[in-house]
DNA sequence: GCGACAG
DNA sequence: ATCTTGTCGC
């Protein structure tokens, strides 16, 4: 898969801003979505370890709507950016850009734990990535960033509209009865209903919609496997 | 100046 | 995000 747009991911946080408000230009959240189009979703998180100096990224393939598990890739990466609220995506991409990039398989749109326009400069990470493979993608967030909301009703299904200075920029989904909602938003080439759509036609059994509850279980076992190890080879220390 | 603040 | 066991409620 090839992307679009490039650009250096080393930046000032003062650069990263300016990039931000650049790129939001690209966004698109007017064109609709075929959803009989969509039959394969790229879901995307990433883990770190304890001593927060790696991250451990899956990218999990889904067949959609049938959300049958396809394929799981991970990767393995040094952490260069400190967490910043607003730049999340100078941190996660960069870890997650070579599997994506040696994906051969048809990627119909990226699903992200975390937010899309739904971003104070309106390209929150599911926004970046959308904009830089130029493919829809749609944010799925567990907690709110930014935005004005009221909280949907208890029962499951309920929804309640995120505003951004008067506008619609996504949805708080109850997507258990009782539990605390998930906050979705458009990415990318694709309207905050039909974010909505998808994201409801992805829930199973619980809060999070079953691509990304699966990438953050892979994302972990990733983690699990992989640290400790040095390029595939198991280190054991002993006691005295 | 204060409070908010994805992962 | 991560550190962690039991506990309360649906
Ligand atoms: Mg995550």
């Amino acid at each position: 898969m090839d992307v679009k747009f490039s650009h250096i991911w080393n930046v000032s946080v003062e650069e990263a801003l300016q990039l931000q408000t650049t790129l939001s230009r690209l966004v698109d959240i007017q064109t609709p979505l075929h959803l009989d189009n969509i039959h394969l979703i790229a879901a995307i998180d990433v883990a770190y370890n304890r001593e927060n100096t790696e991250m451990f990224g899956a990218v999990v393939l889904m067949q959609f709507p049938e959300l049958k598990l396809l394929s799981n890739f991970v990767t393995r990466a040094p952490i260069v950016r400190p967490y910043l609220p607003g730049l999340l995506s100078f941190r996660e991409i960069p870890a997650i850009l070579p599997v994506l990039e040696k994906l051969s398989e048809p990627i119909d749109l990226f699903m992200c734990d975390a937010h899309g326009v739904a971003h104070p400069r309106g390209l929150g990470l599911a926004s970046h990535l959308g904009v830089l493979f130029d493919k829809p993608s749609i944010g799925c967030a567990k907690k709110p960033l930014v935005g004005d909301f009221i909280m949907p009703g208890e029962r499951k299904g309920s929804t309640s509209p995120i505003k951004l200075n008067d506008n619609l920029v996504g949805y708080v989904l109850r997507s258990r009865e009782n539990v605390k909602p998930i906050y979705i938003s458009p990415g990318h080439k694709l309207t905050p209903e039909d974010a909505l759509r998808v994201v409801e036609r992805c829930i199973r059994s619980y809060r999070i919609p079953e691509p990304l509850r699966v990438a953050h279980q892979m994302a972990n076992r990733a983690r699990r496997v992989m640290e400790g190890k040095v390029s595939g080879i198991r280190i054991e220390t002993f006691e005295e």
